[in-house]
DNA sequence: CGTGTAAGGAATTCTGACACG
DNA sequence: CGTGTAAGGAATTCTGACACG
């Protein structure tokens, strides 16, 4: 059973301003990671960019790796190939849980 | 040993349109029941009003027990009720954990 | 490349008040 | 009592651009 908590951690409701506060970045800079395609924030209705918590904490991620010389798009390949393992595992998961499922019968989990 | 997660519920963040979008009442209604003392935004340099997620959560609690009926006022007691109600449950366990300190030594939980 | 900044405009939020009931 | 609304103003955010390097 996935536990569906309220996950407020992904929710996207904080403004630029406030996310400047919290990371310590400028909202030049801010806005620049997501240019560079670092970060994916949502927009109100269609203006206004609103981050999540976990936005918050990939920025202070960014902002560390940049103080440590690294270039965002060597950043970017960085995520997308953690991305690409933790897409593979999750397959690798299903495909196991589908021949349980073959050879002992159907539940949902 | 007490947990401190991140607590992104309690962090005040939110701006006053979102949560209006979250709860689905008007800015109006949300300055209102703060006025009521039913909800205690912090201020972005003593301006804007920022909400946390138990914030919302509130709100919509707060905008059910209006639909039952109840007025303001009805609710702010009942919540000073159960604010000390909690308390008093946390001051009886400080005083059990001290009893257990004086007999057993000092620990830190 | 990464970041600062001034520019002009649009949307957001604020307060105090009047209205209705 | 609880809520809507128009008013005027202030702070926020947006975009595109120029600058430096």
């Amino acid at each position: 059973m996935v536990r569906q908590n309220p996950s407020y951690k992904e929710k996207k409701v904080i403004s630029i301003g406030v996310v400047s506060e919290l990371t310590g970045l400028s909202e030049r800079q801010i806005r620049y990671y997501e240019e560079r395609k670092l970060i994916f924030p949502d927009r109100s209705k269609g203006r206004n960019r609103k981050y999540s918590f976990s936005d918050v904490e990939a920025l202070m991620d960014i902002a560390n790796k940049i103080e440590d010389g690294f270039q965002t798009l060597e950043i970017r390949r960085e995520k997308l190939k953690e991305q690409k393992k933790v897409e593979q595992e999750e397959l690798r998961k299903k495909m196991i849980q589908g021949q349980l499922n073959a050879r002992f019968g159907i539940r949902k989990n």
